[in-house]
DNA sequence: TTGTAGGCGTTATCAT
DNA sequence: ATGATAACGCCTACAA
């Protein structure tokens, strides 16, 4: 059915040692033997298995990526810059989808593993303990995407979210907003949505004013979640002007709740979301938000573990450096500044 | 580094071929081997090598996937019923994106033949002829999804695009509207949009009225574009009462500039979709659509892949045969009726 | 420059 | 029930 490099070998008249070279373009060959090989193939059409040739070279040129959902424009944009530097490098990608479960997590990190693939690419909602140690345990070179934990030993890519929201919220502030929601993603254990509360903190306690606790929400990532919380608020009359949102879709949510009970986005209540996915400036009115370098990251994600392969065998080096791209905010429609006549409403 | 099963031998006291049963759970092993070779493979926390196993069982336990573009909301439902099914059925799933580039297809087309997947999931923008001459040429069941073109040996899943635009434009014309533009995707040979098109236009014909030809443009799967073409429309002052779009993105771009015009959705103009991505329901007003099961989908493909190979090694049955999913019509709120005094105006 | 042969980690077919 | 051993398709010293 298939034909071996063996077929082509006998069709051309050389040996399989000739055929291997010339596929590899390694060695020397002669023009001659080179030009009988390169027809054999394309008579038959004949392409070398890849996996003959990963088990010799006890490695297999596949990166595995494994992400929570394959349908979100957060986790889709990251992988459009993966595949594009992949691709390019002549590597290919096994995606794994986890749905958040950290046994599914664990299931893909073994199976990818079972596959020599040359690292692992990782991205999850939270980041268990439990995952954090099989990550730690691993052989092959692993980056974590745009979240943290202590005692993880792999370096991860993303942005400054201290600093990216320290921008946001000060951004707001001198809009001249003074009941400002804070609309984070998830109770667990995570760096990022750490470091973002710290930054909102930060941006308020320098303009000194004090945070309300009873406007900061745990979103958990979900835009009908932000959509109950946000019409809580409105139905015990606790409504901020401005709602930040760490995630878009969460800020899409608190947009839809007031929009639907009748105010107006950004006329009542102003609303900035993070990330910056394409439905953010499809949006009506488009969110004003933290852009971040997803096709990049996915990019410099790919690169370090290239990179690694290229110093030693041995796994990155057990670093849990964080490179961090540079972030951006854009401002859009969703955020009315505040006349000044008007905030002592 | 890494342990073979050979190691685990030695250290069971046992034969390679024992371990090897154990493994696969194949033949009978003594109920002592088995707990020997157990507890080797525990302390060694050995992982046997897919790669050598694939390279002698001549397949890899992977399906390829090859899409225009991972940050998609069409695509990722769709992936999303893929990494379902296979992840159940212990398959992996290896992905590429195109950007819709024939080349780049042609590419990954190669590439996964290469890495012996059990078959190859396609979907594409359009369907150049060039690809679906590479495609009926290839040596392993490939399923296309949501596209077809004459000419294509292989299957494909999708719905049935003519009933389901019929479907929506009789709704369209029950709501009142006369003056109703059509976006449709692009302009090349594509069966679905061509089965769209033939859909709305028998709708219209069956309800006597005349097809406006200045009404019906090519959107190019595009926001960008279909806001533009909207625009034109409005600038023009050949307002419709209704746009009905094949796709949701496009709808939305409708959509925007209208709004952005100053008019309102539904208000002034109605917009319904086809697709129903995530936006379609998050977007404001929410989107009147057409549904597809795209989670569905992904699954029917890997299943049709998954039969095809239980039946016989070679492929498909080499048929055309399409596959229809339901579909359904989800009202929302992007389309209002118009009372019958409105409709002389 | 070219060919021979050993080996990569498994599975599967024989014997034993 | 278990153990040699021959593939699987390719790469790569080592020889010639």
């Amino acid at each position: 059915m298939k034909y071996t490099i063996k077929d082509v070998a006998d069709r051309a008249g050389v040996s399989i040692a000739t055929v291997s070279r010339v596929i590899n373009g390694s060695s020397v060959v002669s023009e001659k033997s080179r030009q009988k090989v390169m027809e054999a193939i394309e008579e038959l059409d004949f392409k070398p298995s890849q996996i003959a040739r990963n088990l010799v070279m006890q490695t297999s040129n596949t990166i595995g990526v494994i992400v929570p959902a394959l349908s979100n424009q957060f986790t889709g944009g990251i992988l459009n810059g993966i595949e594009e530097k992949t691709s390019s490098c002549g590597y290919d990608i096994l995606v794994g989808g986890t749905g958040g479960d950290v046994e599914r997590e664990r299931r893909y990190l073994e199976l990818f593993q079972e596959r020599h693939v040359a690292g692992i690419i990782f991205m999850g909602w939270q980041l268990k303990p439990q995952t954090v140690n099989v990550i730690n345990s691993i052989s092959v070179p692993v980056v974590m995407m745009n979240r943290n934990a202590s005692g993880l030993k792999v370096p991860t890519v993303s942005i400054d979210n201290f600093r990216a929201s320290y921008q946001m919220t000060k951004y707001l502030i001198e809009k001249g907003h003074r009941k400002i929601a804070f609309f984070r993603n998830s109770v667990d254990i995570d760096a990022c949505g750490v470091e973002q509360y710290s930054g909102f903190e930060r941006a308020l306690a320098e303009a000194g004013m004090e945070i309300d606790r009873s406007l900061v929400k745990y979103g958990e990532f979900s835009e009908e979640r932000s959509y109950q919380l946000m019409s809580e608020l409105i139905r015990q009359e606790n409504i901020p002007t401005a709602v930040f949102a760490t995630s878009d879709i969460m800020a899409i949510g608190a947009a839809n709740a007031i929009k639907d009970s009748g105010m107006d986005v950004p006329g009542d209540v102003s609303v900035v979301g993070f990330n910056d996915v394409e439905m953010a400036s499809l949006y009506r009115p488009a969110l004003t938000v933290i852009h971040q370098p997803l096709f990049a990251m996915g990019e410099e994600a790919v690169k370090m573990i290239l990179d690694s392969r290229n110093k030693d065998g041995s796994g990155m080096e057990n670093d849990g450096r964080i490179v961090m791209l540079p972030h951006k905010l854009v401002q859009r429609d969703s955020c009315r500044s505040i006349p000044v006549e008007e905030e002592g409403k």
